[in-house]
DNA sequence: GACTCGACCAAGCGCGCGCTAGGGCGCGCT
DNA sequence: AGCGCGCCCTAGCGCGCGCTTGGTCGAGTC
């Protein structure tokens, strides 16, 4: 590595770059990656379409580099809550606000992810997304299996089946979540955990099964 | 009109027009409208891409057929089990039903809806999705709210926010559902229903606020 | 038998796309 | 002073896209 003694041991990406993987992973968040082309990109970044190719060898390259960076970063996040967390319950409740935090930092990484997700993941040049998603599920999944086990939580659903319901619900508010409205991430993670946990019935409501 | 006497009073359009719809539909729900290409879709109607412009004058008309068509349907199912439920819970269950039996008859239809709403939702000719939208969340919040008030709902969470939580989680279970799969879709319907209405969490989970 | 009409074919146009090749320019290092 | 290199420009290639134009064919009608 010559990257010299104030970068990290991470691999070392000039600024430039990643900041016109900001600004196109902006354009792929509002109008989809098949509809962005790489003049409009160019044209946010301020210079002209060919340039970009001094930085990227394609477009595609964009989004993997884009994709990467935040996975990496929301698994090193999920790992840490659930190593510092007390419980189940516990480790569940921060897993939520960790997943609601990156729909503020990571808006429109999320964004991406959720719409195109589907369609990269057929390539075998974005393996990687299902690798991590599979190790999410991991991740999750373990938390809420311990919890079922102490009988802190209910037992009576599968634990993947809980995770897929918690991590649509969760990613897909970057639908109609704003960064800049009154509501902070911590704020709706809350009102997710109380609906999730407590459930939307009162005592009163008589239990029948239709 | 001069359907027949065996048409019904809704406007008649060829059934070779409907079917090259369902054809596109698939397509669209697994590729993305952008990365369909007309070649494609007349490619799988076993015709050449020109004599698409038979029936359709242009792509876009294709998806604005598949997505009216959808969308007049399911309002039309929402509002004919909230007048046939007995009282709001009652109601809301039977709404949750609707949406997962629509994810397992227009299973395209909803992936579509789900995947390309945010980018033609921008366009004036796409007007109607917002007002399809408004529309069912009028009718959605207006359950739950009966539902707050006459005490069989909490109450301290808004509906609204209560009424997307619920939409976006089923709507989006369309990436993972299978319908040739071992669950029907009254059983993943009960599932979410019981997380739901009664919580994740036992009587012996703490009530920590963080 | 003449006519209509819905369904499709044959051939290809023009545009905008992702991407390329080669060159210019200034900053920092020696 | 000279050089290397990171960054960007100029100019444009070729391909695949949505869509068009004019025509063919067969079933149904009177």
């Amino acid at each position: 590595m010559t990257t010299g003694p104030l970068t990290s041991d991470t691999e070392f990406v000039s600024a430039r770059r990643s900041e016109i993987v900001g600004i196109a992973a902006e354009l792929f968040a509002s109008k989809g990656y098949a509809n962005t082309t790489v003049r409009e990109i160019a044209d946010a970044a301020g210079i002209l379409s060919g340039s970009l190719y001094h930085h990227f060898d394609s477009k595609e390259s964009m989004i993997e580099a884009l994709l990467r960076d935040f996975l990496e970063r929301i698994d090193a996040q999920y790992r840490r809550v659930i190593a510092a967390a007390a419980d189940p319950v516990d480790a569940l409740r921060e897993l939520v606000h960790a997943a609601f935090g990156a729909l503020a930092t990571d808006r429109a990484a999320v964004a991406v992810m959720l719409n195109e997700y589907n369609l990269l993941v057929q390539y075998p040049r974005f393996a990687f997304l299902h690798d991590s998603v599979e190790e999410s599920e991991r991740l999750w999944v373990g938390v809420l299996e311990t919890g079922m086990r102490n009988g802190a939580l209910r037992a009576d659903v599968p634990a993947a089946a809980v995770y897929r319901f918690l991590r649509d619900a969760i990613w897909v508010s970057v639908r109609w979540y704003r960064p800049d409205g009154p509501q902070r991430p911590d704020d709706v993670a809350e009102e997710y955990l109380t609906v999730l946990l407590s459930g939307l019935a009162t005592s009163t409501t008589t239990g029948r099964t239709r």
